[in-house]
DNA sequence: ACCTGAACACCGTTCAAGT
DNA sequence: ACCTGAACACCGTTCAAGT
């Protein structure tokens, strides 16, 4: 019939994005679909695939604006002079992100790429970015032996992510939301100072 | 038709959940789909709900199974005089068994139960017993504090699922599968490390 | 150029009808 | 009692046709 667009082309892909957000913190992955969006923006289905190149392309995208989020989240969080008050700080203001869009982040673990895909460049670009904040965060306390800082950096992120994610999971309430906190505070607490008792031993 | 079973109804029930598990296995939770099964059985869609109360049901039967697996896996840890060497052992057995099965762990992940159902209790029973383990190689070091002990054992485990989770997940490569092992031990000695130095210091 | 809507190849689940 | 298969209400994606 081809509408006169109504919208133009960013306006459309900001209408797509916005109802695709709000139909995952609605239902998570399962809420999504390619026609419930295209009801719901009153456009019909085929319009979706003039925007993006398909769902999946569509979801990375919302992923990428995730990590963004997080990512400025993160660049708030104050320095302390104390190494592990700061990265103490950076996990509280993670888990915070993660409990305050707990579909959403439930998102990047719950979609896959179909086998043979990868994730795209500038995804992984974004994880490193993340990341490297805790390793900035870690660098008073081994400016000499970065494999040892960039390890504990992943062991302190995957940490965190461990407690968020089975906290988050209803399915593994092992971990009740209510003690998330306390459980990164323990963890980033006793991991650091078993570091430093290592350190004061060399 | 009226087929005059040529299955018993525990040969069917037993055919169903390992077809599922080839699926699962080939393709994760999105490879699994009912009329698929159906066909590789040779029985008809409607068959699958004489046995199963549906899809979510058979899944969440699959799960069941897998958590007896590992805690089966557990069980054949061998226990040190020294605590920290059994809580290395078990994280190491909880690491590889999650990469021999992937993307049949993965499924404890990535499938989420309708909004308002809720996980079956028997499920939560497996949990805690695989929390139990943990604990109970925690005793030695923790026989006056059950509060404390809890809570290590739940970052332990949340810790070791964290590095697991991201190692398995194609899309969080910032843990390379092959230093998973490496990112457990430096995790669970230095975690361990950090507890014992305060012990020492009440 | 942009958009539609029918078409194709799929889903999960139910249930009357068959043996 | 067990099983079928049509039916219903959905999917993602493509693409000829319309304006």
């Amino acid at each position: 019939m081809g509408r006169r667009s109504v919208h133009t082309a960013e306006e459309l892909r900001e209408l797509i994005l916005d109802t695709s957000t709000e139909l995952i913190e609605a239902n998570g992955l399962a809420g999504l679909s390619a026609r419930e969006i295209a009801r719901r923006i009153g456009y019909s289905p085929g319009t979706l695939y003039n925007v993006f190149e398909n769902l999946d392309d569509l979801v990375l995208t919302i992923e990428g604006r995730l990590l963004d989020r997080l990512d400025l989240a993160l660049s708030t969080v104050p320095q302390s002079s104390n190494p592990a008050q700061t990265i103490v700080r950076l996990a509280q203001a993670y888990l915070q992100f993660t409990q305050e869009n707990p579909r959403l982040w439930n998102l990047l673990f719950e979609h896959h790429l179909p086998p043979g895909r990868d994730v795209p460049a500038w995804y992984q670009v974004k994880l490193e970015g993340l990341l490297a904040r805790i390793e900035t965060a870690l660098t008073p306390l081994y400016n000499h032996d970065p494999a040892s800082r960039s390890r504990a950096a992943r062991v302190l992120w995957a940490g965190v992510h461990g407690i968020t994610s089975l906290s988050t999971t209803e399915k593994l309430s092992i971990v009740p939301s209510a003690s998330a906190r306390d459980l990164v505070d323990d963890l980033v607490a006793h991991y650091l100072k078993g570091l430093n008792e290592r350190q004061l031993a060399d």
